[in-house]
DNA sequence: ACCTGAACACCGTTCAAGT
DNA sequence: ACCTGAACACCGTTCAAGT
């Protein structure tokens, strides 16, 4: 029985803003980020809107909230053994897949106007790894820059649903041809997406290989810079 | 005199796409992308909200409209002579001072749906300065993901307004100390970039460099790629 | 052909009044 | 101490009615 219909039946248990994050992350979950308004989450507890303000400041405080839950359930990172981009490799892995559990987390991260918490606490733990591989401070800065977004396991993907297996075939042949003569290069890479996804073991746009793709590349990129660092 | 203006005083000019395109970018640019909504734009035309469906489908095509009069700033590429990365460096910064002008259009960007038009020209012509550099279509397809917005000139900044001039230093002071505890390498990191932005020559957070130092490592590892998949 | 008034179904938030 | 009714100042969008 989830909250919802206890709190319809009779609302014995008084509010508490854990209750109301919980609430508010089972209502995104379900419906979208879009559909979550303060008037929803209200009803989903069997309470008024306004009942809300006494637990939380404002709206912005319920996403801060939300993205707490979400970022509490990543995995501790590795002991320090080895190399340090496996370490940092996996931590964002864990990063990615608890917001994978909650698709629009992403989207709160990156309207978020001051770290959360938890926020704080994860980018801590992963510059923690750099530095104890040796990484300079201004090395340390330069990365977790050109890391950007991929250290909390996402990356600002442009057209996202360009490869979405729900768009119909025939709508995609056609759009394909009519890019072909304005934009040839494209229409090329969206032919090739279309043909991978079709033969079953191809990965044409597979997100996690692409994800770790790019996480790599830059990992590798960062490694050479610190042992030219060092030996300097 | 601006477009306001003229039709307040007498509606004369017949609204058309353009008109009401060029409008709602000077209100943005203006006022900041949350200020816009489909009555403010009519009011800036001197019109009520509903006669803007004359001319736009809904709000999410007026964004997509919006954002083609920005990509359309950005100049031409290069001619492909020297080194790729020379020319897609500098194209991006070319795209990156066209949305430096309109500070909305990246997050317009991020929530399109479809590729626009003048997104999709600006993809094709990236992506034929690396086919034609030599890059394979699966190493051209990887490289897009690994770019991912940088491509456009942004990239996801987490924390972007930590080194803000305008935090007063007090407080500043006073959030490093208290994190310091709790987060000793996410403090360093924020008592470095103080101490850099106070030295005038210091550059603690400069987004310009940052961003050109995570594209340059990029490009630089996809032209190592790109060796070791022609010695093939 | 283009514009508008009225309306619908929503928002976040405040605050005095209730229990 | 916690919850609510009423209200305020907004949204995007539709549609019949006006010119």
């Amino acid at each position: 029985m989830n909250i919802e219909t206890e709190n319809r039946e009779r609302q014995r248990t008084p509010l508490d803003r854990e209750k109301v994050l919980k609430a508010a992350v089972q209502l995104a979950d379900r419906e979208g980020i879009d559909s979550l308004s303060m008037r929803r989450v209200g009803h989903q507890l069997g309470v008024e809107a306004m009942s809300l303000y006494n637990h939380i400041a404002n709206k912005e405080d319920l996403l801060d909230g939300m993205l707490d839950v979400v970022l509490a359930e990543i995995d501790p990172p590795l002991a320090d053994e080895g190399d340090w981009r496996h370490v940092f490799h996996e931590r964002v892995l864990a990063a990615r897949r608890a917001l994978k559990r909650h698709p629009w987390a992403s989207t709160i991260v990156v309207t978020r106007v001051n770290p959360t918490p938890q926020m704080l606490a994860y980018m801590d733990s992963m510059i923690g790894i750099v530095r104890r591989a040796g990484f300079s401070l201004d090395l340390t800065h330069h990365a977790m820059h050109a890391l950007g977004s991929r250290t909390m396991g996402f990356a600002q993907e442009l057209f996202e649903d360009s490869a979405d297996p729900s768009a119909d075939p025939a709508a995609m042949e056609l759009m394909i041809s009519q890019m072909a003569e304005q934009f040839p290069y494209a229409a090329e890479i969206a032919t090739k997406v279309r043909h991978d996804d079709e033969s079953v073991v191809g990965s044409g746009c597979d997100d996690q290989f692409e994800f770790e793709f790019g996480l790599d590349l830059i990992l590798d990129g960062l490694e050479r810079l610190r042992r030219a660092d060092e030996s300097r």
